[in-house]
DNA sequence: GTAAAATGAGTGAACGCTCACTTTTTATTT
DNA sequence: AAATAAAAAGTGAGCGTTCACTCATTTTAC
């Protein structure tokens, strides 16, 4: 049995898939061809079949492995013992670094994934799930400081949510494209100053003794 | 010369630019064929090339007569005699409506054109440009409220805009692939607040005589 | 020695675009 | 009003190319 150890596979096919996501990104999913990813991965073409029944396959692959552990990853970089203010500024802070320094290039992956979108079902469920797990997430934080009374009582969790995550998306889209390094800055600054202004809870009418 | 009157010259033109929109939208530029705007239109492949070059132009075109004109749209659509606060609103609610209602379609579209734009920089540009005249006309809206005094002194005129232009095109991302309607509704409602939560001035310390 | 791994020329299908040809429209002549 | 000519509009089979995928064969690892 010449077979080659478990690990070693493993480390072939994510060769295979560091490939593609290069070629991915380089020329959209319809213009890379199979060729491409076999040349710059250092494999033949018919090696990859043994990897990857479909080249559509490949691209699927990538989605699930590496563009839809968001929620997670903010779960686990947002500690149980910051406020939900603090991980809310945290999030956002999370997904600036990782935009300008950490993935920036994830962020093209995701784009060229939205454009695959209309013509593959499993593409647009993959993003979808995405959505919704970014958002519960971010929603529960704001209802948690609902009820700790950090935050004004009729805050709508779900909205609020859903326009962070909309945003980081559409600021992804225009990153992706080429806009100025200085705006994130700004429009980080701005954002946190929006959500704290509008999550302040109102003057209390009855001041607590001073 | 037989030549036909210009105005049905130019709505056999715009014939195939529906057709064309509308194949882009279920299948995405690249698995689009020539074929299939062919026939849709009702018009032969060879009289397609009569109208346009190339493939990649039709595209183009949707993109310039159909896409780029959201900054010149808006400015018509607010009118100058409204304060700078009712006009900002009046943008969130063209876009909302222009979404659900008008062109439910055209967010597809610049989906689509997104994708195109790792691989063409034509493309790249238009939507930079469009994004650019966007940013523009809003952040003069905002300083114009800062001018009037109704704004708080401060406030970043360049990243508001961007954030509100962002949030505008990460919506549209998600609503394309199925978001549903009541987000939308919510998410209006929300911006809106947090718009003015940040933009309303700090209580002022010489209070003017009530 | 042997079985898994890898190779890459080959296959068939699909696509963008062309061009020799037909049809339609308009201007002119009778 | 009908006939004619000229030119533009429209047609679609076919060309050249590209691409995802296969498989007979060779190489590699144990």
């Amino acid at each position: 049995m010449p077979k080659v150890t478990e690990g070693h596979r493993e480390s072939r096919r994510q060769a295979i898939l560091d490939a593609a996501q290069d070629v991915f990104l380089g020329k959209g999913y319809q213009l890379a061809t199979v060729d491409d990813i076999a040349t710059k991965s250092g494999f033949s073409v018919g090696a990859l079949y043994r990897y990857f029944p479909t080249k559509s396959d490949i691209m699927l692959t990538l989605l699930e492995e590496r563009l839809s552990r968001g929620p997670e990853l903010l779960r686990r970089l947002t500690s149980d013992r910051e406020t939900p203010w603090e991980s809310l500024a945290r999030c956002v802070d999370i997904f600036v670094s990782a935009l300008r320094v950490r993935h920036p290039s994830t962020g093209r992956l995701l784009l060229v994934a939205w454009g695959e979108t209309l013509q593959d079902g499993t593409v647009r469920q993959g993003l979808q799930r995405r959505f919704g797990g970014l958002i519960e997430y971010l929603a529960s934080l704001v209802r948690q400081g609902v009820e700790a009374g950090d935050f004004r009582r009729d805050a709508d969790a779900t909205a609020v949510a859903a326009i962070l995550v909309s945003l980081a998306d559409g600021v992804t889209l225009y990153w992706s494209v080429g806009t100025p390094d200085v705006y994130l800055h700004d429009m980080r600054t701005v954002t946190l100053q929006m959500l704290k202004a509008y999550l302040k809870p109102p003057a209390a009418r009855e001041e607590p003794s001073v």
